[in-house]
DNA sequence: TTTATTTGCGACAACGTTGTCGCTGATTCC
DNA sequence: GGAATCAGCGACAACGTTGTCGCAAATAAA
């Protein structure tokens, strides 16, 4: 069923079929009448490829994430979707897996016109961003979330990470922490980075002495971690809290301190930036930053459809940042009943 | 940059630069190789919707699911995607949020060849197959996994929901259990029924007289659902155990038992169906069946993108069938340390 | 040499839309 | 009453591809 077709079951050019199905003025009321109750009768709908091809949009935008998997970038999605349902835009997903070749693939698919803006929260391996100028370099809308780049011209979505860095440190030394060791993830991410030096200021501001040895650089492989985090902890001298950057090392935490016969909070108390669903019911409870993954999504969604829609508006630059809340629970309680 | 422009680049004609591209035996070598380079040089690439409105076909397909916050559908999109991505094709992302006018909504919109293909897996609330029905018979290739509609003549991948609702119920019976409550979800899903008779027939194998009062079915608000659970446990002649036919009913027995001080598994032992990931973590640790998530996603997607390339291949009704497996953990076991 | 056959390429017609333009017949204006 | 305006519709040319067909020139077969 398309134009052609319905226009011929109407007697009319297909033109003005579909001029009608468009609303416009140029049509009678009546003919718009006969040809809309034709239209629904026939369930005629208009071929996207075609009318996407003609108008030079897709009505459709690109998420691509590193994981899907993941309590954080799951309700991003759920944000992003709720925007675009409402605009009517439909949502690719594409996952990176952490791997900067497989972001560099599909940055480089994105590149000929199959979607109408881009939002990407990068990689963790993402060292280089060729492929990021590439991209912006092509004029599609296109919006950082979490893990942006900095140096791209391009609107972001972030949250107080420095700030949360900061909290989170001084909540473990307000608990009685003395030596804090801070599990970092991806020297290349802006929010590692940031979350780091909240870290970095926390100790200063309390007279702590930073120590290197106490600053972990964590991987991608989880193998890996596991084992930085078991040496660590089978140190003479080991920590008694542990900051987490991102919410598997926390696990490997726990994991290690399970095999280990360490008690949390006794022996050593965690927090950790997540969004774990299931943060409140762990063993013990875990103390967490929970970053707004639902309103970032739609942030950025929203400031995305701006540019789409406004084509050729300059308000790039913009970074907007969201609030993340610390959530206290037993895992980083000085106290715990 | 099109093929006009890269033709003229090229001293061609738009025809031969096309075929050249796609490797056309009608194309000299030189030629060939000529056109590559400078298609190469100018970062060429095909205008997907034009390529689709010739070839009528998208290289999409849509995944329509109920949620994404949710360890079983997260890997089962990881699966979907990792077969996606080896057979270059783009997958959309549709959520119902377990409301089936969302289902409705999006099926009608898929029917307009914005897609090749279409898995699904069905809200809570779909209780009326029209809207599959039509999707049907638009001939557009259609999988069904996991929540399935048991009469739409297409393939489906699901698990050995009946029996593992019997195992489920015989290792809460194994364990002690006497008197087992089934927390059911949505009657007219066809894995709640079908874990709903496992359990059934596991009480009778065990010449344990079914109670009515005991199969609790619960809804999609999460509240209603607590206090469903609350005035269960309430009851002077409360359960034992608990066999949740999915996560969340689980974590709401969790949440009870807290409120009420009731011990995990001393006064009441709990399973479920589960993928969360941090079940081993949980306070008590959380014994599930656990579904094949990620091989489910890649099952159904082989289907699908067979019956896409083979299009007219008519080996529907299959229905496949993969395993989940019983993790036994803290929640369930008799003799807790 | 003449006639087939092949090789390599270009012209062209779709695919299904959208939007501009032009053309009627009717209405309004002076 | 004639000129200008306008409402309502159709023809048509894109949008960028793909694949069929035709047509030369080059090669092979007779």
């Amino acid at each position: 069923m398309n134009l052609k077709q319905l226009a011929k079951e109407l007697n009319l050019s297909f033109s003005t079929v579909s001029k009608a199905l468009r609303d416009s003025h140029e049509i009678s009321i009546d003919t718009k009448n006969r040809v809309l109750a034709k239209a629904k009768e026939l369930n005629y709908q208009v071929n996207p490829q075609a009318s996407s091809l003609r108008k030079q949009s897709s009505k459709t935008i690109a998420v691509v994430i590193p994981e899907v998997v993941n309590d954080f970038f799951g309700p991003v999605i759920n944000g992003i979707e709720s925007i675009a349902q409402e605009k009517g835009y439909h949502v690719l997903i594409y996952l990176t897996h952490e791997d900067m070749q497989k972001e560099v693939a599909i940055t480089k698919l994105l590149q000929n016109g199959r979607v109408d803006g881009i939002m990407i929260s990068l990689s963790e391996q993402t060292s280089d961003n060729t492929h990021l100028v590439a991209l912006r370099a092509k004029e599609i809308p296109l919006v950082f979330f979490d893990r942006i780049a900095e140096d791209i011209d391009a609107p972001k979505v972030t949250t107080d990470d420095y700030n949360c860095g900061l909290k989170a440190t001084e909540h473990l030394i307000e608990n009685g922490c003395k030596r804090i060791a801070f599990l970092s993830i991806a020297a290349n991410l802006s929010i590692s980075n940031k979350r780091m030096n909240g870290y970095l200021d926390a100790l200063k501001k309390h007279n702590v002495k930073p120590d290197p040895n106490l600053i972990i650089a964590c991987t991608g492989d989880d193998a890996k971690n596991n084992e930085l985090v078991r040496k660590l902890l089978k140190r003479k001298n080991r920590p008694d809290g542990i900051f987490a950057s991102v919410e598997k090392l926390a696990m490997s935490t726990y994991e290690i301190c399970a095999q280990l016969n360490f008690k949390i909070p006794q022996d050593l108390k965690v927090i950790c930036f997540s969004n774990l669903q299931t943060a409140a019911l762990l063993n013990p409870s875990l103390s967490t930053i929970t970053q707004p993954a639902y309103e970032i999504g739609r942030e950025a969604a929203s400031i995305l459809f701006k540019l789409v829609e406004k084509k050729g508006h300059h308000f790039l630059q913009e970074t907007t940042v969201l609030n993340s809340t610390l959530v206290a629970r037993d895992s980083s309680r000085q106290n715990k009943p």
